[in-house]
DNA sequence: TATGAATGAGTTTTCATTCAT
DNA sequence: TATGAATGAAAACTCATTCAT
């Protein structure tokens, strides 16, 4: 069953080595992409107040002035890194949940398998760090993140177990809590791979591994019978 | 069963206004912990770069000067905050399993409560988001936590996990994944109270519950029939 | 006695909401003026150093781009808003003079009119302060304006004075300081309507009622036997 | 009649080359006046906007950091010269007022000579040009000038020339206006001595003798006898 | 030891000027 | 001619670190 919605998430920043080209090109619709794109990398490296905005011009292949064309300030750069990232996916998931009328962990299956494709293979991955890493210092960011992201995604969630109970598809568990748990391994995976992957000479960590033995044990806690056939 | 090793902190960083109080003398011993408990909660609130060591110097009723008469850098300051933080909780853990011969489950369900604890009640846990925010600008921090503490959780739990098997306690999981399936909702407890507790006006977190319900549903997939009394 | 000499300035900026009106092929030499006139608004407003480009070009309705066909620099543009204001006005003063062979008391009263007019009624007004504040930036325009204005104008008010002495029209003052004299509240006059007109709430200032006091209070001092008629 | 109450400027600047002294010393209570006279020197040489800190710090004999130690922002070190400037000058005319009970004209011959050696002595004469040349950036500014010193000292020349015509000392001129005429010429003082004074190899101007022709000018049209003794 | 004034390198931000289109 | 995207030098401001006291 292949999906027909790959997972989103900025396109590489240009090499900014054109050779001897023209001081410079118009680019007027792409930049801004272009621009999100190295800055995401960036920030994704060195947190937001680490970051400096000469290496995102530099690798976004502009100058320092350039950014400012299209970003009011380093702030609202990086707010636009966190919304390119985060919107896209999160249409795409809903969009998912609104199609598909599977049994219940089916679909559950589904969005695991999604999400887990988005943190192993896009740089959308780093984007909880950054939001949790700069939380205390842009509160307004945090509540938007909240709002439009985890509150979105858990009542997504929490829906669906809901109609799994209600179906007499999965046992009567603690919705809230378990919404919590479903969650919890794909944000360490996130997480893992933003900072601890290849730290110490380490395997970098199989993502879909993983939460394909996520999903085993979601299933013996959710389904009433255990082990399906 | 109360349990005589309680979690470990920092003692909270003193009152920077003492005024012109009864001129205490000051015991000199104490000057490092207070510096490094008033740096934990700067770094905890606003990341390693965004920290201003005069906000530090003042929460610890010192002068920026005497910080450097025990810390010769912010970075070593802030390694001096993460080490302070792990080691004596590390070792509790390692104590606590080296001394109990229970039942598999049964040590499984303390160290789950005792971590709980810690994330619920000390400021031990914004040691995470800290070291996930710079992993990128300090390598050799990353390596360090990997090396002492995540290294060593993850292989304490693998213990656990084999010997429960081998003893025929638990069903034949995959030991390396398990391991991560049963941090994450502890990470997602840690992250979750230093970046969005109290975010938008929700509740507070209840840490101990969730971990409740994820101790039932370990139950579930680790021992074999299931509900046990 | 209608004036067919009329005060001189530079005429308004076009307002720059063109906006799709029915194209009309714009008269390619109007365009310098019209870059100097908003320029000279927003040099009023902001002073040489704080004045934006970027505004000058909004005001005129061109591009950035466009000023630089016209003007080779910023700085250039500020000499020609000066010299655009001043010459003009200089020699409708000169030619008044050569002109008109009335009795003294009667030319000075003349000049102080036109020159309160303009003061009172064009954009010219701000050149003195724009000159006085940037002086110290622009030694060749301060010199070059000392030349061209305060030295001729000077000139043209001993004259006029040193002739009415010989005549007997006038005592017999310090002409080079009644010169000054003469001309402070002119200067003061042009300086208030372009920093403080409207500031606190103020009313505007009544210049021509000034100039009118000013012209009586001269009498006295200039013609031997006080108030005529 | 000697003035025991002299002129008031900040003192200069300390010379920067100290030779081979230590870095830096510790001046704790002089600093701002230093920084506050330097500062001075600048924005009297290139206005505010084109006046670089840098050279404010290099003037006064610190670093670019220091200034930042005793005021916030270039702004509000302006403002600081501004008030440094204007306040006890302003005091010290207030004083003479109310201490003095001469004949109406005699007072008004002191005020002029008071102001006109505070234009010819100190650097405060360059605070109107400055004033006057950013009342445009800084309308908040320009409104505290009008209130603190212009309307202040208008209303303070209004009194005494109303009392001088209630006596029968002086003929019943248009009071609004004769203040004004009063003080022009003190202003083209202030403005000629920060903008024009050398320039084109000019002699500087006398101010002092200047402002007595004004009050020989200002006795005839104030005093009904005319020429006195 | 302890202080905190002073430093200066480093970073964000601005804007006159250039130049491909 | 005209445009406006792009540039990059310059300037304000920050803050870890030093050091005279």
């Amino acid at each position: 069953m292949p999906d027909p919605d790959p997972p989103v998430s900025p396109p590489p920043a240009p090499s900014s080595s054109d050779g001897d080209a023209p001081r410079w090109r118009r680019r007027k619709g792409a930049r801004p992409q272009e621009i999100v794109a190295a800055a995401m990398d960036v920030f994704a490296e060195r947190g937001f107040a680490a970051a400096r905005l000469e290496e995102v011009a530099a690798r976004a292949g502009v100058s320092k002035g350039t950014l400012y064309l299209y970003f009011p300030s380093k702030e609202e750069l990086f707010k636009a890194v966190i919304r390119a990232a985060i919107l896209p996916n999160l249409e795409r998931a809903e969009r998912m949940i609104a199609e598909v009328p599977e049994p219940s962990f089916a679909l559950l299956e589904r969005l695991l398998a999604m999400v887990a494709e988005v943190i192993a293979t896009t740089r959308a991955a780093v984007i909880p760090k950054l939001v949790i890493a700069e939380a205390g210092n842009f509160p307004e960011l945090a509540a938007f993140y909240h709002r439009e992201v985890i509150r979105r995604g858990f009542g997504l969630l929490a829906a669906l177990l809901q109609r799994g109970i209600d179906r007499g598809e999965f046992r009567p568990v603690n919705v809230e809590h378990t919404v919590r748990l479903i969650v919890a391994p794909l944000l360490l995976s996130a997480i893992w791979r933003t900072a601890f992957d290849r730290v110490d000479g380490t395997e970098p960590l199989d993502v879909a591994a993983l939460v394909a033995t996520h999903r085993d044990h979601l299933r013996r806690v959710l389904v009433a019978e255990g082990d399906a056939p």
